[in-house]
DNA sequence: CGTTCAATTGATCAGCGTCAAACTAGGTGG
DNA sequence: CCACCTAGTTTGACGCTGATCAATTGAACG
């Protein structure tokens, strides 16, 4: 591990208010790795020994049944990820591979559960991030279960130019093909679902999205903060 | 709040471990109902004031946007919810409803917050409990993502059986209308699902279930721990 | 400059939703 | 006790959404 990540880890919402000494604790144990883009970091149904930390690049969270596979979400710098069952010591739900060049973090989830009934701090971050998460798949669901494809795009775009601050242009950071697997649909679905939203003035060249009438997107789209508000 | 009621919540999950002293404190504090049936106990996207507990009867969580609504899933006793916003001090995101007349306990959620402050062993129930609640929200996605509507069906009455104590027949104890829902389909769909099912020896008649190749229905429903164990 | 993989497009099809009607079953009141 | 009402369930017909398959275009990379 490197000096230089520590102080980006520690500031972290899950690590900022625990004691120091239990931090040191954890970051003793933990170990950072370099992976190549699409490196398998975990398999679905394996026990859980670490929890994971992306210190820098993007790590695509996935899973499979009978031979079809849908991507779950996608994670960036700061994201921890498999807490859940580090916590409860349960196997892993999803998969796990990086989309690029992906720094790592890993903290044994001994470790993690051992701070864990030591420092009260900690614990209440865990709480909070995993209701945070939590909050974040139920979202997830509803868009699932009451919207369409085309709604359910509309809303993601809407989402992601705020994100990125607002202003007409923006880019996609996600590849297509993953992006229609997060939305519940297939990439040729995709596309077509994308000449749809023309004529409410959102045009996307490659990775490149405008949205020339804002009102009329949403419109359709009719975000709330109930399913697309990520904080709260 | 009867004093009949305290043992049967005190022993449960989240807050068997932790001192009596803070038990008291939550109890203290408590109200407990009786709700008729199709009663409103909450609205999606208001405050969250109050962790909900049934003991009694049974509570159907639901979602609505833009003039659709879905059943996200249904409570029986013992079950607690609302957990993830009461901690987070965030507006509900799902409304709740009883089924039938169900008896509720609602603990402010500020005792909640301030309880789980002081007492360790209730802040690792809670973690548990919400780590618990995630894992189980991610296996829906993964079911709602990965199968198909009779791939969904099939796996809930394999489920449902094992839950029911695994005899060939049993008996469904929710409505066919919101098992449609929960299951992410029509109810005209779900009635066309259950005799497509009928040549895997699956015989449905009314609320009553007989599985009579239980080795058909396997191969069909594929089941996996990763999704459709309830535990771990 | 060719190889490779993503993205697009078109044609076709299956799954599932919608609408309407018929058929239950449980509960109510005469 | 029976007729009737209501609400859930089932069935059929139909159409839309989105998946599949196949072929083409496009873009990134060695």
């Amino acid at each position: 591990m490197r000096d230089s990540d520590i102080p980006a880890i520690r500031s972290l919402p899950l690590f900022n208010e625990m004691a120091e000494e239990s931090f040191t604790e954890l970051v003793r144990g933990a170990y950072v790795q370099n992976f190549p883009p699409h490196m398998e970091l975990i398999v679905e149904g394996d026990p859980c020994d670490f929890l994971h930390i992306v210190v820098d690049g993007s790590v695509e969270l996935l899973a499979n049944w009978n031979d079809r596979e849908t991507t779950m979400t996608i994670l960036r710098e700061g994201a921890t990820f498999i807490l859940a069952a580090a916590i409860r010591d349960a196997p892993n739900l999803m998969s796990a591979r990086t989309l690029e060049r992906s720094r790592v973090i890993m903290i044994p989830a001994e470790d993690v559960r051992a701070v864990f009934e030591k420092d009260h701090a900690f614990a209440r971050a865990v709480v909070m991030e995993l209701a945070y998460c939590y909050r974040g798949v139920i979202k997830g669901v509803k868009g699932l279960k009451l919207r369409s494809s085309i709604e359910r795009l509309a809303n993601y775009l809407l989402k992601l130019q705020k994100k990125m601050g607002g202003s007409e242009t923006f880019t996609l950071s996600v590849e297509k093909r993953r992006l229609a697997s997060i939305l519940g649909m297939t990439p040729e679905n995709l596309s077509r679902a994308i000449k749809a939203l023309r004529p409410y003035g959102v045009e996307i060249d490659g990775n490149k999205v405008s949205i020339k009438k804002p009102e009329d997107i949403r419109v359709l789209a009719k975000p709330t903060p109930l399913i697309d508000d990520p904080r709260s």
